[in-house]
DNA sequence: CTCTTGATTGTTCTT
DNA sequence: AAGAACAATCAAGAG
């Protein structure tokens, strides 16, 4: 094994609370842009489908495309992480208010 | 330093 | 309202 195995074989786990103060959300990801996108599309060509087949379509889709057709919605997703960034500052930089310090 | 895991993001449909 | 498949992600913690 090359590195981490991760049991990411299984699915997704159910929410969880936050541990951090003022927990600073990440950014969205290029599936969230892409999703976006694609959502009308998709339910455009399967008109009728169940939640799961959307779903299912959508992420097939998404690795259907080209490194250049995810390159809009990376660099969205890109875009969006610099917001996070600037929680992350500010998370990092403000554990606790105080202006004097 | 390097790996692992956890937390998060948004869509759609269902109940 | 919230949950669940779908995929990405990436930042912090632990050794």
């Amino acid at each position: 094994m090359p590195k981490a195995a991760t049991k990411r074989g299984g699915k997704a786990e159910k929410k969880r609370a936050k541990k951090d103060p003022n927990a600073p959300k990440r950014g969205l990801s290029a599936y969230m842009f892409f999703a976006n996108e694609q959502r009308e599309n998709v339910r455009e060509e399967n008109p009728g489908i169940s939640f799961g087949q959307v779903g299912k379509t959508l992420g097939e889709r998404w690795k259907a495309l080209n490194e250049k057709q995810r390159l809009p919605y990376e660099a969205k997703a890109a875009t969006d992480k610099k917001r996070y960034e600037d929680e992350k500052a500010a998370y990092n930089a403000a554990p606790d208010d105080d202006d004097s310090a």
